[in-house]
DNA sequence: AACAACGTTAACGCGCACGTCAATGTTTGT
DNA sequence: ACAAACATTGACGTGCGCGTTAACGTTGTT
C-alpha cells in the first residue's frame, strides 16, 4: 500500500499526460530530447511525475505553444527553470551562501533574458495589432460613404 | 528596354526573396500551396512580384514568425487580406454598389477575428511575463536576504 | 490466479515546411 | 555571339515533433 517514493502528488504518465493536456508519447519524447530530466520510477519501472516535473512541463508547453519556440530553443532557455526548482527543492547542505547566492543571481539573469524575449515578441504583436485595428477603422470609413451615398458610385478608393 | 509589366516596383523573385527575408525556394512554395496567388510574370516566364505581393509575402511572414501559425491556418486567414488588396487594387467594375459593401463586411469581420486571436495571445503572454517578473522580484528578495545575514545559514526557502 | 487497465521500450511512419540538387531556359552586358 | 547571372520546373532529401503499432511487463481488483 505505501510506495517507496511518498505516492501523494505523484502522477503516473497518463495522468500525467491529461492533465498537461499533451499525448504520453509527447512526455516520453520530452524526456528523450532532454527536456524533461529523467522522473523517479515506481519499482515496477512506471513513471512518477513530482508536481515539480509537471510545472516544468507546463511551463514548457507555455513556451512552445505560446511563443512558439522550437524544443531546441526551450532546452536552452529552461536554465531559469532548472535553477529555480532547484531552489524550491531545497538547498544542497553541502553549498555555502556564496554558492547559493551565485545561483540566484543565475536564475535571475536567466529569468530576465526570458522577459525581454517575451516584451520583445510583444512589441512586435502590439504593432501588428495596431496596423489591424487601423485597418478595421478604414473598413468603417469606407461603410459609412456607402451609407451616405446609397446610389452613387461611391468613390474608387486609392489608398 | 521596356516590358508589357510595367516594370517599376516589380521584383523578380531573388530580390522579393532577400526583401521579404525569405528563400526563393520558400516563395515558390507558398505559391504552391495557395498561400500566393500566381504572381504575373516576364515573356520569358521569369515571376515578377507586385508590390501587393510584397506586403501579402510580409504579412504571411508576420502570421507565421509572430504568432506561430501554420501555412493552412494561415491561409484561411489570409481572407481577409484578399478583400484588402482587391479593393486597393480599385473595384471591379462590374459589381454594384451593395456587392461592395459586402466585401467590405467580409474583410471587416474577418479582420476583427485576427485581431480577437492577436488579443488572446497577448493576454496570455502577458500573464506569463507577469509570472517571470515576479519570480524576478522573488529573486532579488532572496539575495537581500543574503546580503543581510552575510554569513549565516539563510533559510532554506519553501515557496 | 486471472484479467483488465495501465505502463514499458523499440522501431517505423508521417505531415509540414522547406533544402538541395539537376537539367534546362532566359536576360543582360560586352 | 557568347558568357555570366539569374530564373524555371521537377524530384528527391531532411529535420522536427510527434503518431502508431508491436511485443511485452506491471498493478490493482475480484
Amino acid at each position: 500500500m505505501a510506495e517507496s517514493v511518498s505516492t501523494e502528488r505523484f502522477l503516473q504518465i497518463g495522468e500525467a499526460a491529461e492533465r498537461a493536456s499533451l499525448t504520453q508519447r509527447t512526455l516520453r519524447y520530452y524526456e528523450e530530447k532532454g527536456l524533461l530530466s529523467p522522473p523517479t520510477r515506481m519499482d515496477g519501472g512506471f513513471r512518477l511525475y513530482s508536481p515539480e516535473d509537471m510545472e516544468r512541463i507546463d511551463r514548457i508547453r507555455q513556451l512552445k505553444e505560446l511563443l512558439g519556440f522550437s524544443l531546441a530553443e526551450i532546452k536552452e532557455m529552461m536554465e531559469a527553470e532548472d535553477i529555480r526548482l532547484q531552489i524550491k527543492a531545497g538547498w544542497r547542505k553541502d553549498a555555502d551562501a556564496d554558492e547559493k547566492a551565485d545561483k540566484v543571481r543565475l536564475g535571475r539573469e536567466a529569468t530576465l533574458q526570458q522577459l525581454a524575449l517575451i516584451d520583445q515578441k510583444m512589441e512586435k504583436m502590439a504593432s501588428l495589432r495596431a496596423e489591424l485595428a487601423e485597418r478595421v477603422r478604414k473598413y468603417d470609413e469606407l461603410l459609412l460613404r456607402f451609407a451616405e451615398l446609397p446610389e452613387s458610385e461611391a468613390a474608387t478608393s486609392q489608398s
